[in-house]
DNA sequence: GATGAATGAGTATTCATTCAT
DNA sequence: TATGAATGAATACTCATTCAT
């Protein structure tokens, strides 16, 4: 069952493990720069050149935490989207259930989120990739008749993932708020718009 | 025209807003930390003992073109509040006009807006603001009647900072959008929603 | 008189050249790996950031030794060719004057040479160039009738490098012996050879 | 067959022979200081700790190839001492192969030679010892009346291996020249001269 | 007021060498 | 005997900041 590459054993894999959940931490608080090898040396108790024997650069693991991010998020979505769909009849509740989901997975894992959605460069294409998802799936209910015609939904997936990206900093990640809440209260604004009726 | 601190006659001034605008140019591209005081002043075609004569340092400049963002933004908004409500005669227009402001300033504004909303740390203080501000609007609105009673208007006016702050860095700062498109197509959205009424 | 670029007044100039003469003893005593940087300001009585105020890197400064050695022995060799053949009117007399210059070269320039000479990679590149203009001088005198026509001057060349590597180094850097002495002793062994006419 | 240390098996002097092999090939190719114990050890498929249960440090490994070059070249050259002289009836045929079978030995050595007689501090010292051998076979047929009374013979053995080397370097350990070949031109070149006897 | 020159204090990274098992 | 893992000790290089003139 070799791992990775010719060496390691348990312990090299756990003493991996505990320097990438340091660094987490750190660059999640401290962000990239401010954070110093030195810092996350001293939180995982390893000495410094035991951190390259794991990771070739500051740069390096600092990318990997970003890559992290990145392929569970997308396992993520991947697997949600296998799932629902089949007990939600409401088209409601079907993107209520999303985007908790994306909120679900951004609460769960705060640092990486810190990082991989907020302080990365890749961020950019993160969201990019999650406005772009977003939108194939209004416009396939748009075309469904769900949606007003009128609405440009790349406007709307954007503004989508802008109110996300917002409230994931300000509600959800300082646990002011609850995935399902905020999703419900999105999805409402979005759906019916804020006008009263009458 | 006495003007004239203990130093800097006017050449003085020329040179520090030469500094100001190399340094604004510098860190919208760069960044705080990539950017390099020897960047600055080579822009600015000064030397780098001149740049401390104008200067306490590199974070006091970086301040400095944070504080003129706030500033001139909380000016700008403040002479809106004067201006507006005078012509518009409908709701949605005045928020649309509201909106259209805050992104015709930050499209005059692209590097100070770069630094200001997207890179301090007090962009996080700035946001709240706004959103403070807008809750406060939206709740008067609220309380005129004119939106459902059942919505909770922070969570709107936080979703609206984030469609805003989203908005301008993908679609206003690169040019590919207008303020006016921008702002009608988000007041639209938020205003009556998405959902076919049929 | 704008020396070099944009900045360095004759303080800076000084320094360089102090920095560059530090750099070169310490190198043609110890090699260059075993030089560090920190021996090498120590002994110009400068900081280390200075060090890079003038060059880019260890690699830099050692390189520079090594084209200043270049181009100084390029120059020499070329002067002596203008020069000589005025006077001396024996082919012996002006092989001797010719090997004389290169071995008084190498004596005024003791460090110079032991850096380009022997610890350069490109010096396997300089005693090329050397051997091949030897062979070229040679190969002449060779169809003019006065050397063996059954004799290989390319070995021959390369054979008069060898000697004079091997001479510089144990006979001359260390001041056993002179270039006059040298030269003629070269000269006559490769002219008549040693065996006895008798 | 008793043979057998403390520690190493016949396995551990194979390992051994492996590791010495590996280190030869990577200092010929890359020197001493470019040359990383990893290097060694990855060539020669032994883990890290095991070099030092044959080694006690890179110096000492490298110490190890420059004794053998220099051991393995005197015993050759006793050898020749002995063989020699009995059936080469000419002078110029014995100095030829004497020569020879210097040149031999390091093609035959090629790695060897590059580490002992080129890179190693000790080279000068083992060249020396060639000179001095070389000087003595000299004098003694210069005291029998076959060369030249006038000669310095120190100068001669100084500049017969100046020769040796550089042909060595630039001729034989590419293959561009056999041995034989190369000794007969010097020896040639070194008995009679260039000069044309007309 | 202006500048050429200088530097203190870091900071990532490397590598030969050695534990502990 | 063998090795996965660890580390002490350096080392080149950077950059914001400040003298001295």
């Amino acid at each position: 069952m070799g791992r990775r590459g010719r060496k390691k054993g348990a312990d090299g894999e756990k003493r991996r493990r505990l320097l990438l959940q340091a660094a987490a931490t750190e660059f999640a608080l401290h962000g990239y720069h401010e954070t110093k090898i030195s810092m996350i040396v001293e939180k995982a108790n390893v000495t410094q050149p035991s951190f390259y024997l794991y990771f070739q650069s500051k740069e390096a693991i600092f990318q990997e935490l970003v890559d992290m991010f990145q392929q569970q998020l997308i396992m993520f979505i991947k697997q949600s989207l296998l799932e629902e769909g089949l007990e939600k009849h409401t088209l409601e509740g079907e993107i209520t259930e999303r985007i908790t989901r994306i909120f679900t997975f951004f609460q769960e894992q705060p640092q990486l989120t810190r990082i991989g959605f907020y302080m990365a460069n890749e961020s950019k294409v993160i969201k990019n990739q999650i406005a772009i998802l977003i939108e194939q799936n209004l416009l396939e209910e748009q075309r469904n008749g769900y949606f007003r015609s009128d609405t440009d939904m790349h406007t709307v997936a954007e503004s989508l993932v802008g109110i996300i990206e917002r409230l994931t900093k300000t509600r959800l990640l300082n646990g002011l708020s609850k995935p399902e809440k905020l999703a419900n209260e999105i999805v409402r604004l979005l759906l019916y718009g804020l006008k009263n009726e009458t």
